[in-house]
DNA sequence: TCGATCCTGTAG
DNA sequence: CTACAGGATCGA
């Protein structure tokens, strides 16, 4: 689930429920996913706190506590985490691996199946560390096609790997990488720095393009009652297609491994050019 | 810049 | 049984 469209989904999902809430107390399941920090430790101090705001960059979730040096719980959700809230924290789903209880027994529940989503706590220079190390919001005025081409030229990596980067583009996921590109007519091992201006423009556009239509697509899932599949309101174009035709050529989709992880393109859409 | 690793679940 | 999964980090 989890990649800038869908963590921005659930920030505003639960913030209106969350912003300005006591936490009453807070349980770790799941130790581990909070480590280094002593479960016990981390529970203790975040009892008592008041949320002031949640905010987002990149696929991080901060939810930012009163107190005095100021600091903030830092989310992320990896392959499989969620953040859901919870009439009452006394009946938890099976996958819950810790929770924030509020007055009344209801509560902010985090679920990870696979328990590799992870859960810190930032300190002011925690937070600035953090924001550095991070490329452009690409929702945000921020992310140019001037800025990207600039990245680009200083980068030959192949192209997929360039747009999972977060030091590049913040936020970008294995599905909307994937996307984007085919989107653009790149081919996912076109080295950064060979794409012509005309080719980062377009990329530029699809990357913006996806991520806003995944996004309504993801707020619609969460305002809507039932579970719908994503496909039914954004259909992937190539992502887990293989072996399928092209929705634009009739071309049979591929399946390539990049940096461990499954690309998915045309072949025929998107050729390597220049160099 | 790769591969292994962290986990659990599901599909083939 | 094996392969794979929307992510990121670490060590070679």
């Amino acid at each position: 689930m989890p990649e800038l469209p869908e963590v921005e989904a659930v920030c505003r999902r639960i913030r209106p429920s969350v912003a300005g809430r006591r936490i009453l107390a807070a349980r770790l399941l799941r130790p581990r996913i909070a480590l280094p920090h002593p479960s016990d430790q981390l529970e203790r101090f975040l009892q008592g706190r008041r949320i002031e705001t949640v905010t987002r960059r990149a696929k991080n979730i901060l939810l930012h506590l009163s107190g005095r040096p100021p600091c903030a719980l830092h989310l992320h959700l990896r392959m499989t985490g969620n953040l859901d809230l919870l009439p009452d924290v006394r009946f938890l789903p099976a996958s819950a691996r810790f929770y924030l209880e509020f007055s009344g027994h209801d509560g902010l529940v985090f679920t990870d199946p696979r328990a590799l989503g992870r859960i810190r706590l930032l300190n002011q220079d925690d937070l600035a560390a953090l924001d550095a190390a991070l490329g452009p919001e690409p929702l945000s005025r921020s992310f140019t096609p001037a800025r990207l081409a600039a990245a680009a030229r200083a980068s030959s990596r192949p192209a997929k790997l360039f747009l999972l980067d977060q030091k590049r583009i913040a936020g970008l996921g294995n599905i909307y990488a994937a996307e984007a590109l085919f989107l653009a007519g790149i081919h996912p091992a076109q080295p950064m720095k060979t794409l012509e201006p005309a080719r980062i423009g377009a990329l530029h556009r699809a990357i913006v393009d996806t991520l806003r239509g995944a996004l309504r697509s993801a707020e619609r899932e969460y305002s809507r009652p039932g579970t719908r599949s994503q496909a039914e309101d954004f259909p992937l174009r190539v992502y887990g297609r293989e072996g399928h035709p092209c929705l634009d050529c009739g071309h049979l989709v591929h399946r390539v491994k990049q940096g461990g992880r499954s690309t998915y393109f045309c072949p025929h859409c998107q050729q390597p050019r220049g160099a």
